[in-house]
DNA sequence: CCGTATCCTGGTGGATACTG
DNA sequence: CAGTATCCACCAGGATACGG
């Protein structure tokens, strides 16, 4: 999962717990991921279409994100065999639990964006 | 402020918003920050309280994502004109509001981290 | 006690070319 | 259309030594 280690990935002796609070953190810790499950959150899409969603990344990159956000349980791919390929990402039911945090965040960022 | 560009700090023409759910991560995505506001929303701390809360960092990271968080309006940094000297660092006011975001963080995280 | 000042390094993001 | 496969650059994180 994650790219940062975090809290306890190397625990300091009997320390064996991770906090839960960063763990989140480090899930959502790519450059894009947030973004993406912000826009799968509002509905299922090709990747085409997230690629243009997201002005300024390149194809590798976005696969990248989406591999991790899958490894972590968060966004579900779809493969249709077709041709010319066709591949749908959504969020897991998993990935759905998060949409709450997700609106908070949301939320909060947009009233503390505004007081400069 | 935050580490990673995001979306719209160089904004592809006429598209100047900033998505505010990336704006909220980003001003987390230090590798201590959560973890930092998370222990002063318990209680102010000292500079070596908070090393010895943070098994693991240098001094210099510590005053690094101190600074970060400051600079953001996260974190309020009191000096005693002592010797030996003695800092505190609380959460302002703006911090405070962040902590519901803190808390359904960590609520997410402890259900998701148990299901493996 | 609470920091700076340096220097180093690994990982993440990115660019580019190629493919089933 | 939806990806691999490479290679590269940058910078946050970290270690260490020194300072008021």
């Amino acid at each position: 999962m994650a790219r940062y280690k975090f809290q306890g990935e190397t625990p300091p002796e009997g320390q064996e717990e991770v906090c839960p609070v960063t763990y989140t953190q480090n899930l959502t810790a790519g450059r894009w991921k947030i973004i993406i499950l912000w826009h799968l959150s509002k509905q299922t899409r090709r990747f085409n279409e997230l690629q243009r969603l997201l002005p300024g990344i390149s194809k590798g990159i976005l696969t990248r994100q989406l591999r991790e956000l899958e490894e972590d349980k968060m966004v579900h791919r779809e493969v249709y065999k077709e041709v010319p390929p066709k591949v749908e990402y959504s969020l897991t039911p998993e990935g759905k639990t998060f949409i709450p945090v997700l609106d908070i965040m949301g939320e909060w960022g947009k009233k503390h964006m505004q007081r400069k």
